[in-house]
DNA sequence: AATTAAATTTAGACAAAACTAAAAATATGT
DNA sequence: ACATATTTTTAGTTTTGTCTAAATTTAATT
């Protein structure tokens, strides 16, 4: 597979949004930043290689072979996060753009030294789960932070109220996106949380709770 | 840069050994298996973007410009290849084929990072020196073991007599190529050397040094 | 010096991946 | 149901990097 290819099929697997959905030749024309026309075409010829069923004006979808490609992709450009974070400093809002390069590196030993070198991570920084090398995975969803069962984990990936006052409130308690937190206990009398951020004990209100998303996996 | 012109960059890089000789339009064919036509509309095109000189019918070699991105490659080729050895289990001879990939993505800060994670190499798993941020480096020669002089380490890169038995002599005596030596000391006597070689101190005898090629920098 | 050989360039073609403009199919609204 | 709007496809170009075949320049040999 080309590297354009490859981001084709990742694009049609991420808006078929985990299980195998049609895809429109628009939704995926701005997915790619590319015109519809040229989405026709590679549709098109990722049909013809076996890796998508395509039926003129109805849409496009992986096939089984496509979904393995997808999700071997999906579990590189993750364990590259890892490694950009882990290994090499980067923050989780930098990891993106190299992580789409990286993916497309050809060595199934690279993969693997790089899954054992982590320790086979089962999350990417974003909170996103890493296929297994046989494309298992438990699927990631985002709750709100008070919805959430007692001993979740998980990552901070976002903010229901995105108010100045609230943002820098969680400047000021050192809470930003992309931290692990563990919920430990909640008081049932006003709904207040005892989480565990980056490794720091806090308590925070239940108007808090209300307005912070988890990433969680399972 | 595209990918193709960097290879072709690195190729009339490496062709002309060090120094920036005219590299041939064969030459460059060879070397990047293109046919010589190809080469020819490259090296016009490298020409027109300002990192080569061309003259028809005369050969090519790098601008200033062209040889900082020469080196800049080289750099995180070289950079890579210490990665996949030190931290990937990776051997000598598996590293070429994936660091000519990794060379091409485009981050700054992954190659800085990447430097600083492997303790700022100086030279790669083949012996031969990493380029410096600004494109400095002490150039590799490759001698045989006895003409070195005492306190030399370097890399064994290749023997010269490639007989049954002298291959077997290495085999039995855990010498290969890969292999980091240092010469320690040197029996004027009869010329034979104790040397350590991978963390492990031997003494070997000059007939053996004289067939044994170690690549050193400086 | 003339002829032959080798190296190099030109001319024309092709596949990949994108584009624009126009046509066709599907969806929407009254 | 019909007219309009949206989506999608078709047709024809472009750029990049490659190729083949033929022409041209340079090198080597008699
Ligand atoms: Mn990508
Ligand atoms: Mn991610
Ligand atoms: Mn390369
Ligand atoms: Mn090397």
């Amino acid at each position: 597979m080309t590297l354009s290819e490859e981001d084709y099929i990742k694009a049609i697997y991420h808006l078929g949004k985990g299980e195998n959905r049609m895809v429109s030749t628009n939704a995926l024309s701005e997915s790619m930043e590319t015109k519809p026309s040229s989405v026709t075409d590679m549709v098109r010829k990722l049909s013809e290689k076996g890796v998508a069923h395509y039926k003129k004006y109805k849409g496009v979808c992986l096939t089984e072979n496509g979904q393995k490609i997808a999700l071997a992709l999906i579990r590189k450009h993750r364990l590259w996060e890892v490694f950009l974070v882990d290994s090499l400093n980067f923050s989780w809002d930098e990891v993106h753009e190299v992580a789409e390069q990286l993916e497309h590196i050809k060595s199934e030993k690279l993969i693997d030294e790089l899954d054992k070198l982590l320790g086979y991570p089962q999350v990417d920084p974003h909170g996103d789960p890493i296929p297994s090398k046989k494309g298992e995975f438990k699927k990631a969803i985002k709750k709100l932070l008070n919805e959430v069962p007692v001993g979740s984990r998980g990552i901070c990936v976002g903010v229901k109220d995105s108010s100045g006052p609230f943002l820098k409130f969680l400047d000021k308690n050192k809470i930003a996106l992309g931290d692990a937190i563990t919920v430990l206990d909640k008081e049932e009398f006003d709904g207040s949380l005892h989480i565990k951020i980056k490794d720091r004990k806090m308590q925070i209100s239940d108007q808090i709770a209300t307005n912070l998303y988890l990433k969680i996996t399972e």
